[in-house]
DNA sequence: GAGTTGATGGCAAGCGCTTTCCGCCTGGTG
DNA sequence: CACCAGGCGGAAAGCGCTTGCCATCAACTC
């Protein structure tokens, strides 16, 4: 047999019709008498049959896949969302498709409408998004959701669409507090361009929670969100020169892990001297030496949520998510009196 | 409209039978009048047509997607592979479904008969697979593949299936050989249990390197794959005592990574004390202090080529995958005259 | 015992798309 | 000018599955 076998093989293998074939394989609200659904397992396992989906969903209209849009499948950050997906998935008997977007707005368009052709029962936007209206991609979305497809964005300016709210800016403001209660005064931001939400949340937050502890932001440096970037900003910070005690917070941990190797090759030491803080806590930050100071974000739990939440559109966490600060040996706490480096102001 | 527009709309919009907007929108060998042509597409822009996979796999009897089957997504080494194999579909098309089996080979087979049911084009294993026989895997993989399905396996053993070998064993025996050279006498394995295929090749590699340079296998753990398995690995090696000058190896990345966590938090310290390496060169390894001496395995090139693989049957490599063997920090050159501790046998 | 339910099997009409024919028309040939 | 080939649009028969509707029958009810 080199077709696989269909609905109708079991049928006539275990002598009734479809439709009771179909009633008994794949869930239905009808009942049908012990005697019939024992022979048409039995048919069904001789067979080796397994449901079409493809033709299941075109039948009913909608299908058992759900659709998840990352900037990266290997970057951490997106590894751990995509692994709550999986699991929320996995729970609710959906299969998920995915797709990396590069973090290019085009592609991101171009990928929702392929994924458009799946009819995918729900779409979960992980990639980040940018600021500027996107109007290919919005009409894309929209008409996504016109079809009676959830669409779930994960971040902060999730506008229109069901959203998880992520509170980057919350957790920088945390962040800027406490790295400013530990006595910091300087701080340099590694960040990615204007426009990039998470980005520019993460910045304000760090920005107002720093300054407000008696913090001065005395620089920012523009790249992206990855190991490269950071390399590279916080070379090019080295050649501008930074004083000792400065603080670096790069926009992701990946960044902060970038600009660590960076540090290190030119010889300065991450810590005492030059401290380093991250965003996100992913794996990456916890092993470096030293480790990384960042702000937890429940990545899996989010992805997760997003999956509970295309399923059912009125379901809501117990709890809200939480980030917290997470403090570790790349920022130690600074001795009393301050370098007297740069003045406040 | 809350519907989705289906084909017949766009057929009846631009006034032409639907065979011909099919023909138009979804590539067909026969050719069409060029103003029906610029009919159709703008009957399709107008409505914001986009074709029913589901449907158009049913009527073609074959679909778009390609499985992925990996152990855990957010773990670096099959992220990567993720990665790969994401941007082979992107190239031919294809959008992929992926899933996690968590090492579980029931929840494999479970997984694989889901992914069968989604009829996708092909099916990469990823996942380890132990050496054990999985009956029940072969069976759905077989009916998979009896229906015309590819598949392909990522790794040492792939019986039966397309495979995409990756040289585990001889990446282990060159990474024994280095280390020997560099003056080590005496490793200890921290590796995964019996029948885990990667793992085992791993172990019988390196055993074979390191002793034909002279050195000794000092002692063998047995946990898993992951940093937490290091991490309890080498706690434990620590309470039976590990002479220092010894060289740890993990049986990846992630498992030495954590057991220099768990050197470290015992005071001991990395490279000149305790050295260790692990497998595959994932980013984990990169950044930690003292940096991973590792294999490097193109774990993205892998994923793209399987990718290749199921797509046209008949495709291979340029060149053959190679696994070299990158020396850091944490194996540091053993001085000449080695400490004494344990005699060659 | 006729009438009423309620449970359950089957028929057949779709779901949206592809593809095989079929027929028409244009154009080239001797 | 009769004829044939080739190009191209359309009708319609599926692809595998679901589901509304009807038929049947056993169990009750008065």
């Amino acid at each position: 047999m080199t077709a696989a076998p269909t609905l109708k093989d079991v049928a006539e293998r275990a002598g009734v019709s479809q439709a009771t074939a179909s009633r008994v394989l794949n869930g239905s609200a009808r009942h049908v008498g012990d005697a019939y659904q024992e022979r048409v397992h039995q048919a069904a396992a001789d067979l080796g049959y397994s449901v079409n989906l493809s033709a299941q969903a075109t039948a009913r209209g909608t299908s058992s896949l759900i659709a998840l849009l990352v900037a990266d499948i290997a970057d951490p950050y997106f590894g751990e969302i995509a692994h709550g997906v999986a699991r929320g998935a996995e729970e609710a008997g959906l299969a998920v498709a995915v797709a990396e977007t590069d973090r290019d707005p085009d592609k991101e368009a171009k990928l929702v409408r392929m994924f458009r052709g799946l009819r995918p029962f729900g779409l979960i936007l992980a990639a980040s998004r940018g600021a500027d209206p996107a109007p290919e991609l919005d009409q894309e979305l929209a008409q996504f959701a016109a079809g009676g497809g959830q669409v779930v964005a994960l971040g902060p300016g999730a506008g229109g669409y069901r959203a998880i709210h992520i509170d980057h800016l919350g957790g920088a403001i945390k962040l800027g507090r406490t790295l400013a209660g530990r006595g910091y005064r300087r701080a340099v931001l590694l960040a990615a361009p204007v426009g990039a939400l998470s980005s520019d949340h993460r910045v304000a937050g760090f920005t107002q929670g720093f300054t407000e502890g008696g913090g001065v932001i005395a620089g920012l440096y523009r790249g992206g969100y990855t190991r490269e970037d950071g390399y590279r900003l916080m070379a090019q910070l080295l050649v501008d020169g930074v004083a000792p005690g400065t603080l670096v917070v790069g926009v992701s941990d990946q960044v902060a892990v970038g600009a660590l190797a960076a540090l290190r090759e030119a010889g300065r030491e991450a810590g005492a001297d030059i401290a380093l803080a991250g965003f996100g806590d992913t794996s990456t930050g916890r092993d470096v030496t030293p480790a990384l100071t960042t702000v937890h974000v429940p990545l899996g739990d989010l992805g997760y949520q997003a999956v509970r939440r295309a399923v059912d559109p009125g379901w809501a966490p117990d709890a809200p998510l939480d980030l917290a600060v997470v403090v570790r040996d790349s920022t130690p706490a600074v001795p009393a009196a301050p370098p007297a480096e740069g003045g406040p102001t």
